[in-house]
RNA sequence: GGCGGCGUACCCAAGUGGUUAAGGGAGAGGUCUGCAAAACCUCGAUGCAGCGGUUCGAAUCCGCUCGCCGCCUCCA
């Protein structure tokens, strides 16, 4: 069984066959940079970097390219309310996105094209398509034509007709057809724009992506991403526009994650119902957003919850406990390969679609596993399946880091957030220490019920004793 | 109105025709421990929103009903 992949195009699951052998081109539509990332884009990025990660796995040779898009209406809008250029704010939030981006672990692709660092082949692909007589001028603006490509609406089962009728937005009395969307727009006072065979102006937002994927990816190429809410119009408008210029289709798989919500309903920030990243970051471990993600399938909506991510967070917490206990007892071996069997259960599981449910439940199962091996004291074939494990890990974009420093930190944080010194607390441990040693147990349950009652939890091993916190 | 999706244990969530319905979190009992913690073991849905139907066999297919959500407008 090979690679399965969840086609929007098909609406069925089709077995994945790369346009050339050993290469996978892929495209994921990014962020408008007007403001913040918020925790429903972790969704999409998360979800495409397992992608992402998965393929190379896999072989495949990846060119992974996921855009900005830096010149658009609420860019303008915000660059305006705060007095300051379009640029500034775009800048700021690709900048912001960076650090967002290094936060949630993501690895990065191979090109991170900006809009406007394209426009020339932008207007190359408008006059093609006027010159095929699929976009239509008005003024400035100029517009592409529905009517004049015949698979509109193949994407999201949508028909022309039944959009019209349902049209719900005032139309622009200029076009066409009510469905009809803007390739270019007239260049008004205060907002940035170019020279362009139509006068001053700017491209419209379906446009990027299609001039963009073509230059880096070529035409046609193998997968193309996005949240599901990118179906219509934005993917059906570049399908319109990329197939029409060029007679080829644009992608052969088109993949769509589904939404994350909150109480039920999706985030937006319509609904004022989001969460940012980095102050989600603030709360939980990168580890434990990427575990409460993946623990759902890519293409179901998924409430997200503090409380969700909190008990993900404790699975994690397990995961790293044990690989540190392994890394303690387990000699490191060059010479080791990573268990076959494990890798194995891995790509069945990844093959039907990127199960990462299933995945995951593998990588617990093995934890099980493994733990009871070292309480049992045997030692056969434990190096193989502890590195196995640790590529499926980085795989899933999980265990980026080693467990000493996931544990520290997570210790520390939570020590910050309450201003307790650690000082103190090796100070009473080793008050307790004293204390039972001289098997003085009332004093040395008091000094753990005291410590318990701050939130520290003593563990004593062989190797002394260890707190951790709640 | 059109198109699409969802409803599985206390919570989250896989599974979409066939041995015992994954996994995580919480819970109960146990092993270990001076006591704990961690880890491990055991237990936990005779049932998959409800009702019919197809089938030797259904959570899984079909029909209806109830409840929830998304897209059709900028949105990951």
């Amino acid at each position: 069984m090979s690679l399965q992949i969840h086609n929007t195009l098909s609406g069925k699951k089709e077995p994945f066959v790369p346009v050339k052998e050993g290469e996978v081109r892929m495209y994921v539509c990014g962020v408008t940079v007007y403001d913040s990332s918020h925790i429903g884009h972790a969704r999409f990025l998360l979800t495409f970097d397992v992608v992402y990660r998965y393929l190379k796995f896999l072989g495949y040779q990846v060119t992974f390219v996921r855009n900005f898009t830096d010149v658009d209406d609420k860019i303008i809008q915000r660059a305006n309310a705060q007095g300051l250029a379009s640029e500034v704010i775009a800048e700021r939030y690709i900048r912001e996105f960076a650090e967002d981006s290094a936060g949630l672990g993501l690895a990065s692709p191979t090109h991170e094209p900006r809009a406007t660092a394209h426009i020339p082949e932008i207007i190359a692909l408008i006059r093609r398509l006027e010159e095929k007589g699929l976009a239509y001028r008005v003024e400035g603006d100029v517009f592409f034509s529905v009517d004049r490509f015949p698979g509109y609406g193949k994407l999201s089962k949508k028909r022309i007709e039944e959009l019209e009728a349902g049209a719900r937005v005032e139309v622009d009395e200029r076009k066409k057809k009510p469905m009809d969307f803007a390739l270019w727009k007239a260049g008004k006072q205060g907002e940035p724009s170019w020279e362009s065979p139509w006068g001053r102006g700017r491209p419209g937002w379906h446009i990027e992506c299609s001039a963009m994927s073509t230059k880096y990816l070529g035409q046609p190429f193998d997968i193309h991403g996005g949240g599901g809410d990118l179906v219509f119009p934005h993917h059906e408008n570049e399908i319109a526009q990329s197939e029409g210029a060029f007679d080829l289709p644009l992608a052969r798989y088109w993949m769509h994650n589904g939404f994350l919500r909150k109480d039920r309903e999706k985030m937006s920030k319509s609904l004022g119902n989001i969460d940012p990243v980095r102050e989600v970051l603030r709360r939980h471990e990168a580890a434990a957003l990427r575990h409460y993600f993946l623990a759902s399938h890519y293409r179901s909506p998924l409430d997200f919850s503090d409380q969700a991510l909190e008990e993900a967070g404790k699975g994690m917490e397990r995961v790293y406990e044990t690989m540190d206990r392994l890394d303690r007892s387990v000699p490191a071996n060059g010479e080791l390969a990573p268990e076959p069997r494990l890798l194995e259960g891995f790509r069945r599981e990844m093959d039907d679609d990127f199960n990462t449910p299933r995945a995951l439940a593998l990588i617990f199962d093995e934890i099980r596993s493994l733990n009871r091996m070292l309480d049992e004291d045997k030692r056969e074939g434990l190096g193989s399946r502890v590195l196995a494990l640790k590529v499926i890990g980085e795989t899933l974009g999980l265990l980026q880091e080693s467990p000493g420093a996931f544990l520290q930190r997570k210790k520390e944080r939570w020590i910050r957030g309450r201003g307790i010194s650690p000082d103190v607390v090796e100070e009473l441990i080793n008050k307790r220490e004293r204390a039972r040693s001289a098997k003085q147990w009332q004093e040395a349950d008091r000094i753990r019920a005291e410590l318990q009652e701050k939130g520290i939890t003593l563990e004593d091993t062989p190797g002394g004793t260890l707190w951790k916190v709640r």
